[in-house]
DNA sequence: CTGAAAGCGCTTACAG
DNA sequence: CTGAAAGCGCTTACAG
């Protein structure tokens, strides 16, 4: 495997020439550009980028840290950050934690095997992530944390909860039951308020027994339904904090010969495909998940070059999609406001 | 930020010990190691991996390709890979090719940016495939390449296939449709072959009309089927060449008011959570993912490790899971069979 | 068990 | 425009 003095030598220039026509940098005659290109192509010669990276102390890849990479909420938010990393010369190390803590996936930054992260998940300590931020470039995307100064981009979280569970009480239901997310996660926590909030602004209870706790996978969707219809007093309706949850929901009562939302209705978070594909169709609050990765990238790309940010958190908009799930039957005039 | 020669310096020792230590190389006095450890904490020294690797000549990093990360089938297959890969101290570095060509990401073996890699597709000439694998560590998973000598870590799609249409035949269906993956790639051929085999056997007939070229989305698989319910003569049966276009196909039946299985039945391919959740449930051919995704790995690790190879090509076996969309009653004893 | 020194493959300030 | 040389942060064969 041939190296850059090789090149050096069979095209009988110095290194620092090779170097200057293969990064494009400072001023080569042609002629000399020309005798290193045939050298480049007589010898296959492919420069080591580990030998640059040491020099300049850039790797030119960022972390991207992901619960759940199967759920294709997330797979579709890593498009959005993978478009904006490619046009930027940057590439992309996945982290997957599998819902758990995603602590180790920091070493790679101390260990500088990355330029900076973006985080879809943050379990981790406001006051430890703020320290984390003084020494590397972070984003957070998907979560806002409270007390935390990362640079973040996400959705309303509670405010969206919060219409989701305001279109049930519209449609008449009172008694209303939440599948949270994890809520040793920003995520599940907040949307649990936006569900709370809104209970709460129409005088409606939430006794303990509508409330329960899932990790935002379809199973846990499918057992937290059941136990609800076990009640002796069942929700009309349920709103689950992810739509993974939701579709699980619906599985589990239709199992019990139910049907949705006839019985019981049902809506999710989210607006992954699978939502159409459900049967009922799933209403739900659709999240730009394109925009969330590509605006959390730009924003770490303003970091890696050391630019001021303009704004330190971005808010994009959700919108609620109204489909079958949840007993609304869609009048003519409706058309418009969707 | 300090480095190694500081921990030295305050520690009082060589850098030699100080790396013995931090590698677990070599032996050195309990006394010299407390005294680095010491100094590494109190300097809260990390170190930088990319000396080390340029040092070792190697990243500990490998590369996997995968045409759609959105697809729940190859994030399963990628949780396969990544937990082998742990528990051997690899990283993955993840590239979606979003269904194009993958030979972009061979830069990164290239430049040494990566150990190896694992393609989860590969549209590339067997014999380029072939030259990479002289000078790199390169795995095939998931399709098996005519004339590729590269290992190859695969089910039987041909045979897969022939099964599942074998199946449609066995209820008695004769005009049998069959929704194609990209014929540019292996695994679109593979499974067509093994449709025409299995129509040929029994002396069915397999007219272009029947034959329709998808791309393995859910929305191919919806316009496709719509151009088969307006032809003249429609089938009376459907094999999608994977599962998302058959679940595609399905929305596209009850969208023209027929039923499924009734008016047409409908049969998948690869077993993803999704094809559970359709209604009716998709008939499907199951494939072990995260044994494909595992067992990758491990063919990798030998080739890393310049072991010799027991085998060049593993073969996994999937199984035919059936449900309800293909119009078969299951009896007391067939459940026997499955 | 320990340290001095070479070297992995690049880039870049400096002098000319 | 060009080259000699230093140096990024490590690891490791070698000598003691």
């Amino acid at each position: 495997m041939s190296n850059l003095k090789d090149v050096a030598k069979l095209a009988k220039v110095s290194t620092a020439t090779v170097s200057r026509v293969l990064t494009n940098k400072g001023n080569v005659t042609a002629e000399n550009k020309r005798k290193v290109m045939e050298a480049v192509k007589e010898l296959n010669y492919h420069p080591n980028i580990l030998g640059r990276q040491l020099r300049t102390m850039e790797t030119k890849t960022i972390l991207v840290v992901v619960p759940d990479i199967t759920n294709t909420f997330f797979s579709n938010v890593l498009r959005g950050i993978e478009s904006i990393a490619m046009e930027n010369g940057y590439q992309v190390l996945l982290g997957d934690t599998q819902n758990r803590i995603e602590s180790e996936y920091f070493n790679h930054l101390y260990y500088k095997k990355v330029d900076g992260a973006i985080l879809l998940t943050a379990r981790t300590d406001p006051q430890v992530l703020n320290m984390l931020f003084e020494n590397y470039p972070i984003v957070l995307a998907c979560e806002f944390i409270e007390g935390a100064e990362i640079p973040t981009i996400n959705i309303d979280n509670i405010s969206g909860a919060q219409q989701m569970t305001n279109h049930l009480i519209s449609l008449g239901h009172e008694r209303i039951a939440h599948i949270t997310g994890p809520l040793d996660g920003v995520l599940g926590r907040d949307r649990l308020k936006g569900y709370r909030k809104a209970m709460a602004h129409r005088h409606l209870e939430t006794p303990d027994e509508l409330i329960v706790e899932g990790n935002f996978s379809f199973d846990s969707g499918y057992h937290l339904m059941e136990k609800l219809l076990n009640l002796k007093n069942p929700p009309t309706s349920v709103f689950a904090a992810n739509d993974e949850m939701a579709i699980g929901a619906i599985k589990s009562i239709k199992a019990n010969n139910l049907s949705v939302p006839e019985d019981i209705a049902v809506v999710g978070f989210d607006g992954i495909q699978m939502s159409t594909i459900v049967e009922p169709a799933l209403t739900t609050f659709s999240q730009p998940t394109f925009e969330i990765g590509s605006n959390a990238m730009e924003l770490l790309i303003c970091l890696l070059r050391k630019e001021r940010l303009e704004e330190k958190q971005v808010i994009l908009n959700g919108r609620t999609v109204i489909r079958e799930s949840c007993g609304y039957r869609i009048q003519v005039n409706d058309y418009l406001k969707n």
